[in-house]
DNA sequence: GTATTTTTATGCGAAATGGTACATAAAAAA
DNA sequence: TTTTTTATGTACCATTTCGCATAAAAATAC
């Protein structure tokens, strides 16, 4: 019989959630950059202190670092129920890049994609952020060209059509999207390029 | 008669080439991203001392949109040369991303579009950024389509095409590129994503 | 109650940052 | 030659930065 919680931690308890600080964290980051964000506001973001930080996180760039690996694993599993196949190929699209505005624009201010709001410009000089960006944009051409081949599979795309390379623009998309939004991009703005991205993509088939 | 440089200036000549500093300022920008740079770092990339750096560009951020400006202007001076209708469009678009490519890798480390790889992460903090932003991606866009509509009076193009739609594409191309590039993807990989996207946009009107 | 363990809280300190004063140098103008 | 103008170079300042040392606090274990 395993215990859950069996016996309670021995020290004094922790007065911080570690995962409403690492997304307090993220977003300190997200708004201003990793560079500019400094530790004090990171302090304030995490409702921690800094001794407290550096012990559950490490410094500034392992905790970037960490925010970065929970974001990739946190898009990665929503990716996968918005384009599960219970929709259509079109109306999974229709959602996909929904959400995605959603999330870019949330938080009044513009924000755009956290990775590539922040990452890329860390990446020149930070290999690390450079692989797990790389990896994140693999991991989405992969999903999503799996998908397009179910579609394609399942009749709901041109007998022609190149998943790969369909794959690539849908992902091109909602790259632009990102970089769109942290612009200060409108909505409607946003949501017509994914409408244009997605009769592009499903063309005649769509649903 | 207008005389050129009719009388020299009066004062000490500076010892700096104000275009090249500029230059200089841009690619420390451009390497380390704009918070991440040191006036120290600009110093050395200018050739300049701090208070001529302070007379000649004002502070850190002036500097900054400076280097936006130009990059700015240059890229569109670039493009008006590349997408000219001296080319099929399909040539155009193959000579637009190539360019854009060479850029993007140049100067060892993998860098991307300086625009995107670090205005992007100031756009949220700073609106004078993210004003500038969103007019060099709505420049891009509409320089496409204006190509794009020429070419499918000329038959370049399929009748039934949407110039509008396309020049989005295209523009999200360039976009997803600059990211990769700044990722790490190798040049190989980059191409390729340009090829399957010329052969998206041009179709079988494909010269 | 006392010891032990883990976290919090204050605040220090060396280094780096953005920005500037001030004296000097180099040219043209008087 | 002297004055004026512009640019340079050194050195500095106040502030902020990151990271950590140290002590108090809060819980369990004995």
């Amino acid at each position: 019989m395993v215990h859950k919680k069996a016996t309670r931690a021995r020290g004094r308890p922790r007065a911080y959630d570690p995962a409403a600080a690492l997304t307090g964290a993220r977003d300190a980051f997200w708004d201003q950059g990793y560079a500019a964000t400094s530790l004090d506001v990171l302090s304030d973001a995490t409702d921690m202190n800094r001794p407290s930080m550096y012990a559950a996180f490490g410094d500034k760039r392992s905790l970037y670092l960490q925010t970065l690996d929970r974001y990739i694993a946190d898009g990665a599993a929503a990716l996968k129920q918005t384009l599960s196949r219970e929709h259509s190929l079109a109306e999974g699209l229709q959602r996909f890049y929904e959400n995605a505005i959603s999330l870019y624009l949330e938080q009044g201010g513009p924000r755009g994609c956290y990775l590539i709001s922040t990452a890329t410009t860390e990446a020149a000089q930070d290999p690390e952020v450079g692989k797990k960006l790389l990896g994140a944009l693999r991991g989405l051409d992969q999903a999503i060209e799996l998908r397009l081949s179910d579609a394609k599979a399942a009749g709901e795309l041109d007998p022609s059509a190149d998943p790969a390379a369909l794959a690539l623009m849908a992902s091109a998309v909602l790259h632009t999207i990102s970089v769109r939004a942290r612009s200060g991009e409108s909505r409607a703005a946003l949501e017509a390029i994914a409408d244009r991205a997605i009769e592009l993509i499903c063309g005649n088939f769509r649903s």
